[in-house]
DNA sequence: TATCAAAGTGTATTTTTTACACTAAGTTTG
DNA sequence: CAAACTTAGTGTAAAAAATACACTTTGATA
């Protein structure tokens, strides 16, 4: 996988952008870029975007999405989802959004459809590296995140169904964790995300059914009160279409 | 929308292609259709693909699925969703893939992505024509096709999680039926595109407590035995998202 | 040592699911 | 024209799951 821009061999009709969700304990975070131009144009442009880049002509989609991301915070091997293609006519017509192009691509005009990917990571592994294009990088609150560029508000839509849909179908929220965790940091996760108050009895029982998570012999350090017990994660054998009965919560 | 195929601005570089579901009261029917050439060119190439085609620099992705159905099944209005985009580089390069290409495209080297969508229709409300692009148009039996050009499959396998999945969560399967039905054929449908053996009493006890489902004064005619009340579906407000714990069936 | 805060467990009630059995009503057949 | 057949349509007991609370435990801190 190539990880350095280059200016030849690009496809100029074809982008990605990826929705990065993290997790700080207490709060939904997404991963937002400035967008700011490599070699520093002097325009007034703070405009927040998610992170993506046009496609290279001999690059697979997902690779490409890998690249952006791994540019951006040297992670590899993330987790990585599509979400969909987005293809509006009028995606790049803000008018700050061709300023942008006009700096910075060599076909500014050019329609450009673009495909969206999302990722979820557990925000501590990862220190963020501003390298490559992208200026400044920033967990951004899930709810306070204003009017970004080009069509990303309606990505960003798109990616936090798909992520609601996961949590209740999918193990998937460890991924936002540490390794091991206390069961009551999965609760609140729950509940942020889906924004319910959901009964902690009944959530602990049934996530416990589930079979996924299991008790390991940490506890919490350096907590006011009684430490909590931490579990880990189990890999099993999950195909979501397997057994459409099952219901992660 | 345009309904004509147009030699300039076309986006040579992306296409969609459309998974079309139908139900024929005992079978799953997907429509594909004969990929062959617009000029009759002579050559022996029988592959059944997917309905698609190389959208217009100047349509909405959406709108390109839609001209393709309209072309091919005289439906406008067609009930669209996006399974997603295709990129794999090796896409298009099976060797009959290749021929073709080099037959029918004015760039047939160039990389191209594809965006797939899904439709389900009443089978019975259309008749068929081969017009445009395609010399032939087939209802074939979702179990019994085959290998299709291109990446096809993949987008096909796609299509058929989707819509399982949609069966289980969203008032789709009427989309299938006639405006009226009998409870019977929907139990059937459930049960052939779900591929299980649902019990009888209890999907009618739950199908009917969904409140999707309003009763007619119309009965079915010419049935070797007691004919079913017909029922009819009823748009009610139904949100996906809105309700996690709701489930179709 | 008492208090606080969150960890962790118990359980009665209601609701849903499951599994199976039966009756009803048209058509066809002998 | 009655019996047989086929699918329509309904009843219900038992098991399982979801819900709504209440309570006990345990470590830290005051």
């Amino acid at each position: 996988m190539k990880s350095t821009r280059e200016t030849n061999n690009i496809n100029p009709t074809v982008s990605v952008d990826c929705v990065v969700f993290g997790f700080d304990g207490s709060d939904l975070k997404v991963l937002l870029v400035q967008r700011d131009l490599r070699d520093n144009l002097d325009i007034d442009d703070d405009t927040l975007v998610l992170p993506g880049d046009l496609i290279f002509e001999d690059e697979d989609i997902l690779d490409a999405a890998s690249r952006v991301l791994l540019d951006l915070t040297g992670i590899d091997n993330l987790f990585l989802e599509q979400i969909g293609a987005f293809g509006n006519l009028d995606r790049l017509s803000k008018d700050k959004d061709k300023i942008w192009l006009d700096l910075v691509r060599p076909t500014p005009d050019s329609r450009v459809i673009t495909i969206g990917y999302f990722a979820l990571v557990n925000i501590k592994n990862y220190t963020i590296k501003p390298a490559g294009f992208a200026k400044h990088v920033i967990w951004k609150d899930f709810n306070e995140v204003g009017e970004l560029g080009f069509d990303h508000n309606v990505i960003l839509s798109e990616a936090i169904i798909k992520l609601r849909n996961k949590l209740y179908h999918e193990p998937v929220g460890f991924k936002l964790l540490p390794k091991q965790f206390p069961l009551n940091h999965l609760y609140t996760l729950y509940n942020t995300i889906l924004n319910s108050t959901l009964d902690r009895r009944n959530f602990l029982r049934r996530i416990l059914k589930t079979g996924f998570l299991k008790e390991t012999d940490n506890f919490q350090e350096g907590v006011p009160h009684k430490p909590a017990r931490l579990f880990t994660f189990v890999e099993k054998k999950f195909t979501s279409n397997n057994n459409q009965k099952f219901k992660f919560y």
